[in-house]
DNA sequence: ACCAATTTGTGCGTATGTATG
DNA sequence: TCATACATACGCACAAATTGG
């Protein structure tokens, strides 16, 4: 008996993934529905769903009596900003060494629009903060602050294991992220970011303001990053609504 | 007979948006599927497909043996950077009335990063280049820079005609536009950019690279926008993989 | 202009698995 | 333990679009 299964229909999408990236260039048909339907060994409805997520990632475009053709380069697929992946897997996805500097971190007031965004009580003011900043091959790439939802001891427990992925260290205290509401901006850099992340000179980044939610729809996390985007790319693709 | 028939599921998704844009906030739960079932008169399954589409976009979400919940607000649907908008709707639902300023237009030689962009041939280097500054309420908001695949006397009609969306200009030569992949950064102002939009000082812009693409999967246009983020914004919602 | 083959899209019915209370 | 409700999966039939003969 399995434990955790993982749908079919997205052990199917990963089949297919894996298919893409070895076999097909951007542009390059797939092979059909039934075909890859009998290939795997399950039916063409799962296959459907897998096709359908892989469209909405921004992988694959059908067109009706012609196929199904792959969008994106390997390159595109690792860097999608609706994935939502921790700053380390992004650095590593883009070829560099992922590390971090000067941690900081601390059980704090929370402030009224960190209140609100995690949407707390009248009476309850805490959250942890943890300040860093993520470098790629040893160059400060990224800047975060990150306000999280207070659980007790849980500043120990981050102090003593050093956990790289705020992700999987949430996972510890049944506050699995599985998705997160994020707000694009260009900021000009000031005095502090311009030291944290050692800017010479003022600079544009990447600002990411996200709100994260458990599988429950809690908010267990608020996020703010500032990418230096020359260093690290995002991709999205848009389709016609 | 219908000339064009949107599809049972898309129309059962727009109703179900409906109801949420009217009725539902942010986390809430929406009726269960054999309800909207009864309620919309069509089966489950293509209730289950709706929703599914409405879950890919970021709105809904569902937990098993629960129920499905609202993500997103009214405000976070009108201004996803996943569904590709005109600038001029861009600018509308942020509640302004858009504009335009300064436009440029000209069949031109095509540099070797744009004739890779649009995969032209080698003996093929003519491209149509449109430069625009939209505005929102009077006020410059995003700088445009448009590489279109040329297609004989085009320059004309555009000139003649003036189209306020480039999109639906492009569907007039059989270049309808399904989807564009978007690279996303943040780029500091330069001496030209402020002056098409006005900036008393150096700014920070989010830029937005595009290689749009018909539905036959050919790239029509490819373009860069130089936005005001702090005027417009953009959101988007991530997904753990 | 038409037909046939291929391929994706739509829709239904049904059975079974899984989470919650 | 049981009922409820949502999730997953399969099979089938037919519709619609496209391509090529």
């Amino acid at each position: 008996m399995k434990i955790s299964h993982r749908s079919l229909y997205l052990q199917a999408r990963d089949e297919i993934l894996k298919l893409i990236k070895e076999q097909f260039e951007p542009m390059q048909k797939i092979p059909p529905e039934q075909k890859l339907s009998n290939q795997l060994g399950v039916s063409r409805n799962t296959i459907r769903e897998a096709i359908k997520t892989l469209e909405q990632e921004g992988v694959l475009f059908s067109r009706q009596g012609v196929g199904t053709f792959v969008i994106a380069s390997k390159k595109n697929l690792e860097t999608t900003i609706t994935t939502l992946e921790s700053s380390t897997n992004i650095i590593k996805s883009h070829g560099y060494q992922p590390g971090t500097k000067n941690v900081k971190s601390d059980v704090i007031q929370a402030s009224a629009k960190v209140k609100s965004k995690l949407t707390l009580e009248e009476n309850d003011n805490h959250v942890f903060y943890i300040e860093r900043v993520r470098t790629a091959d040893g160059e400060p790439v990224v800047y975060v602050e990150d306000y999280i939802l207070y659980k007790g001891g849980m500043e120990n427990e981050y102090r003593e294991k050093y956990y790289e992925s705020l992700l999987e260290f949430l996972e510890k205290y049944d506050m699995k992220v599985s998705f997160s509401i994020c707000t694009i901006k260009a900021v000009i850099s000031n005095e502090k970011i311009e030291s944290k992340l050692d800017l010479k000179e003022k600079q544009a980044l990447l600002l990411l303001k996200q709100i994260h939610y458990s599988n429950t729809g809690i908010p267990v996390l608020y996020s703010e990053s500032y990418y230096l985007s020359d260093k690290l790319e995002f991709n999205v693709v848009r389709k016609r609504g």
